[in-house]
DNA sequence: TATGAATGAGTGTTCATTCAT
DNA sequence: GATGAATGAACACTCATTCAT
């Protein structure tokens, strides 16, 4: 048996259990936070024994990352494949808002941790091992940016700064989004991207 | 001496060291996050023994509530007497946004927790003591909302759910102003005001 | 005014103060046990500020060891009074129970910690300070071995070891008060010395 | 090998465990009290690491229930094997008590302990969790009760109240046993024995 | 490789005691 | 003398991490 097929069958195995181990983190971090989850909880949600945990990540702190990472380059990949299918610049952006949306309506338990991520929560956390994770963000960031600055010259939206355009319309979504997964909003899925929408392209203004 | 000065003094003194201690708590838990803050580092940071913190406060839960409810209060006040004070229902609008700004602008300490509270972070933290919280904050999504209502009846804003729009305004300021916080954005909040206004009123659409 | 005069009533004052703390101390200590009640609450329950109480026990360990003598002491004085005012040699012993059964009748609060105290409990408490109190104890054991002796030697009662017999006579209520006391015997207390005194006397053995 | 004795070979290691913790805490807690012994005491006294415990024991409270009900256990396990053995109604309750002396002369140092938690103590430790323990307090009382009321029933020993002689029997051992450990007695365990046993039958009464 | 028992540093909290007023 | 706010040592308990099997 050659050895490449020997070591990539042991990689790829490895690769399954990090994702068990992942898997059973993402659940128990989004129902109890990150400090009320102890390694042990993990290990045997996902099946394995407490020391076995430490032969995919070296600490919690790593096995965190790794998890934002995954997630969030699962993100960016949904979002990204929508919008480059999407057809003309307009139906890009209401895909840039409706991506978002289903996403995390599919993974609303993941929408926590992200939220408490993107904006604040341990920063001591964060200190250390963020750079790929920045990195990720603001790639993406700047494929928004990109996307928008694409509709502005195309002339299908007027020019504004496209930087700020392109956080205000990842944020904007946050907030109604949050609402309606602490199902205080009756709204569907839908009507809260129309509702973007149409604020977004007309605005306040009474005379139109 | 009367007796109700005598009274009155010391309720004075203990409410004076009740705000030592929160505002230490404030500046470590947003230095570093609640969980990497210990009762000592907040006691000694307010210049008193490890004990002394315990005659103010009756666990670390409690005092996170009380450091919460204290800069939401200070928050909510700032921000009604600023609306109440503006002329029109657009200076009132306008007033919503630049408050908000204005307020985390002075108080950026404050904002991480503030975010990390708005959106998830620890959820066992949250579920016991959190309905007075909860009721300040609805109290304050009222007050938008109505502003933002009595702006529609006098023809001010054109119609839409009020309810959304409330959270969509209070929403939208947050990642603009996490980024400028971060020192990311190179603008001025007085920019970001504008901006928010101009998109919020004249939308996208070109043909304006 | 002559200074003895204002001295002694200092000194009334004083021990009156300290007869205060002595009392709140007995009934918090016999209510939550030693351990579970706090200086705090004993100054309080004796109406006075916390720091008050050091003006006058130096430490906890000597307020309890302050408070065993005192009570030891009125239960020695009450016991040998009664006995003294008994006639005849088989009265004397009949006293010596009953005014036992009497004495802890009326301060049963008092008994718990009588108990733990001539048994075992915390020891550590015991090792330093407790040389008075075991005088007091020994005094109060060869009165009534005195007084067994008394009757041994009238021939009112037979000849066997008047230590042994004393321990015995002053343990054997005990455990019957004991069980009268968390209500578990529905007995009177004058049944309890009925009982002890006929098997004293008469013993198990049937032929009599 | 088979997975029952794999099982059973944990569970033996882990019964082992705890007794070592037991057996390290009864001689702390007799030598220090339970207050003045600290979990980390206990664990090191048993040669394990400070964490090791609560493998074992979830709370302090907890660690102490099982030891005395491993140590009441024993004692009834002890007293009662004696008593069954013991030929004629005489004779078992002489076994009554030279197995009582007998087993705490063994265990002396849990005698204190057992003669604090008999009597008194800190209540609020017993509140909550006795119930087991008063169940085979219970029990073995009602055991020496029967076998009282068994030798009465034969003529054995003259009538009286079965109970209150329970109790008195179990009681009066009480005091001799405490002195003789104290060192004050210098008479022999088997001495004891016979000076209650012949107080017992024959009571105080001269003209016999 | 997988395990889980063992570890011990770390933390929230209590409380006897002190001392400035 | 009386006070009670302040103190900090002490302790029960947790949990990330290690390591012998």
């Amino acid at each position: 048996m050659p050895d490449t097929v020997t070591l990539s069958r042991k990689q790829r195995d490895q690769e399954l259990r990090r994702q068990d181990f992942l898997s059973a983190a993402e659940r128990l971090f989004a129902r109890n936070g990150y400090h009320h989850t102890t390694m042990e909880d993990i290990a045997h949600e996902a099946q394995y024994g407490t020391g076995t945990i430490y032969l995919y990540f070296k600490t919690k702190d790593l096995l965190y990352e790794a998890l934002l990472e995954r997630k969030i380059a699962e993100y960016i990949a949904f979002m990204q494949k929508r919008v480059r299918h999407a057809d003309g610049h307009l139906e890009k952006i209401r895909t840039l808002i409706s991506a978002k949306l289903e996403f995390f309506e599919r993974h609303r338990e993941f929408f926590r941790i992200y939220l408490a991520e993107m904006t604040t929560a341990d920063t001591s956390l964060r200190r250390c091992v963020n750079k790929r994770r920045e990195k990720m963000y603001y790639e993406h960031q700047s494929f928004v940016t990109q996307t928008l600055s694409e509709a502005m010259r195309a002339g299908a939206i007027r020019k504004v700064d496209p930087n700020m355009l392109a956080t205000t319309l990842t944020g904007v979504i946050n907030p109604l989004l949050s609402e309606w997964i602490k199902e205080r909003s009756k709204k569907s899925i839908c009507e809260l991207e129309q509702f973007i929408m149409d604020l977004l392209f007309n605005g306040l203004e009474k005379t139109k």
